[in-house]
DNA sequence: CATGAATGAGCTTTCATTCAT
DNA sequence: AATGAATGAAAGCTCATTCAT
């Protein structure tokens, strides 16, 4: 079998178990037998646990990073968008729950060296969506005087709102890619929306809702 | 030193090191040489490391909720009582960061007996914020015809929601528990508004926006 | 509580753990636990897991001893001493099967001391028993010409057969040590029997019974 | 090394300890030593010390049940059989003291799950020696009543004093398997004989040796 | 008469990793 | 392209034993 399938199915049974496991809890043994090759051959072609690892969140980082790139049209409104990135992104991340936990439970709390590795594909996800916010604030009537520090931090809240659905939806059972990015929309930008022609909330804002 | 004490000491100190390092790779002989003692004595004490795990959860477990009903003001109306336990909540998790960690992190995804003890603590907050926004809602001018369903999905997405940026505002330097809160109620809040006052976020919906 | 009194359940939970367990597998910790006192009361009294295992050996040595001796008849013939020692014998290990277990099982194979601790007591048995059958022969009607070296010979198989049904006895439910006292009569004496009247088994001793 | 020869060393070190230090107090660090390897590679081809320990005790039963059919001549008659399998188990039993340590004394006192293993052995055994023992009674002059209970208590009886000789043989220097299996004939079979004539052993029965 | 607090040493077991082939 | 054989290091856990009170 040539080296690059079999790399692949060491990925997968790799990105498998970590997802399941965890990073300590994995063991080298039984990615080795879930592709069914023994152990030195893993070390021959990933080197070490931790090159294992991160060979993992790339590939799952540039996974992600294709699917939601893929599914954006890219002429469209930035609303619609924003709306087909995240349906993508939900899409993807409930078709490979594994490859989601890797990226947003583990490589985030299993040491430096991979917190790193998966806070690129982050700043480049965040860097989209800012530039998504940001065409729709300046193309918006009566454009609200968002500095470009709200309009990042918008998108953080975004990305960061997103991913937390994310692992929602793959903890509850029924909840479609399409629902899940419905939810986020209905959820979060109507709220934009409103912050962006200038509202903000006070401790009155919302009084009239209780008169 | 009376046992009493010692076990305080070794919850902390557990829950640092639990935290920082996930469950798996946690020792209990870190945890021991933090506290000062033997290894024996953590294990005369808390039995096993689960049993240790599981001690961690329940004590940060109430010492959140102790926080965040502290917080709130019984008589207030409902959206001031939310604005003040979501402050209580993210001054909580940001002076306790590696409790935090404990269970939003680690519980969840360090195998069952773990995450159903947190679902625990859980339940309860969402019910809690059930009941807040149902009574918004029932209170509210005009009141929309959101179903206890929708409530319920709306409490667990603001709970999510709260939770995710917990996560985030711990890994972000310089957000404050204030900041954080209203990031939220600016975020969520106006949207939850409008879904109140019977608005739904369409591809259409927005597209005032972009004129 | 007096001393002599909590040393007395001391050793009755000791016997019965250390007859359940194995020396080894036992501890110390389930011993104190047993007696309802704290383990270093147990060192006050005792000294150490060795010495509080010879301190049961010694116990249940006497203890045998006593019931044996407690049962024959001393005018009696000497089948008939022998016949009472028995059944005291294996009633007495059929009423104390951890204390038996402690000096058959577990005495003679943890180590040097403990097994000459017992050896001690079995060499009482078999030189009582000697001298039991000694006298026998040489009562006996055209005494046979049996060596003392034969007598003792026969004395160590003859203990060695009742232990050996005494462990048996104790495995197998519903055996009355009556029973089993007979079994070994049956089987034993009526061999000793022929034996001492110049019978020797040879390949071609029994030839009748094949006739 | 190739793995087979590699467990067999690992069997032969782990039945000298086991049987020198009994199941408890045997270290898996000293049978590695012993081999002469590390002790991963010990849990590595026998898994654990349990699955070690019955697979002690599974190669020591076929070797003894191996030793013990190649002793006996098939077509001789009854007793011949039984004196050339007793011979030849004495002479098993008193070459490998540790592996009949195991056997007899530990496996039947560690603990459920290795009793029941030996306990397959002890039955063939027990059976076999049934099944000479009845052969002998039918073919005998003068056949007497025993019943097929009376012959399994007997052939039960004769093995349990088989295996205390054994143990005996092993603890009494200068004890050669031919004269271990010559005492029992002597001690056993005579009665055996006498019983199987009908005859059993009372109070009076002996009277005549006394007078 | 009795114990709460504490530990050094050892146990079984697992794991990431390598070497010779 | 691939593996059988092997290990150093460390983990979770237990135990006999002691000291201060």
């Amino acid at each position: 079998m040539p080296r690059a399938e079999r790399e692949r199915q060491m990925l997968d049974a790799a990105v498998r178990t970590f997802g399941q496991r965890g990073y300590s809890a994995a063991s080298m043994d039984e990615i080795a037998e879930l592709v069914g090759v023994s152990k030195p051959l893993v070390y021959l072609y990933l080197n070490s646990k931790e090159e294992l690892f991160i060979a993992c969140i790339r590939r799952e980082s540039e996974a992600l990073v294709a699917a939601v790139t893929a599914g954006v049209e890219p002429g469209a409104p930035a609303d619609r968008q924003l709306w087909t990135g995240l349906v993508a992104f939900f899409a993807h991340t409930a078709e490979n729950p594994d490859g989601w936990a890797v990226l947003h439970r583990l490589a985030r709390t299993s040491g430096e060296p991979f917190a790193a590795e998966v806070t690129k594909m982050r700043d480049a996800l965040v860097a989209y969506v800012t530039g998504l916010i940001g065409a729709t604030a300046r193309e918006a009537h009566g454009a609200p005087d968002l500095s470009d520090g709200d309009v990042a931090g918008l998108a953080q809240a975004l990305v960061g709102a997103a991913e937390s659905l994310a692992a929602w939806a793959n903890e509850t059972p029924g909840v479609s890619a399409k629902e899940a990015a419905a939810t986020l929309m209905n959820f979060a930008w109507t709220g934009l929306g409103n912050l962006m022609a200038g509202e903000r909330w006070t401790a009155k804002a919302t009084a009239f809702l209780l008169t």
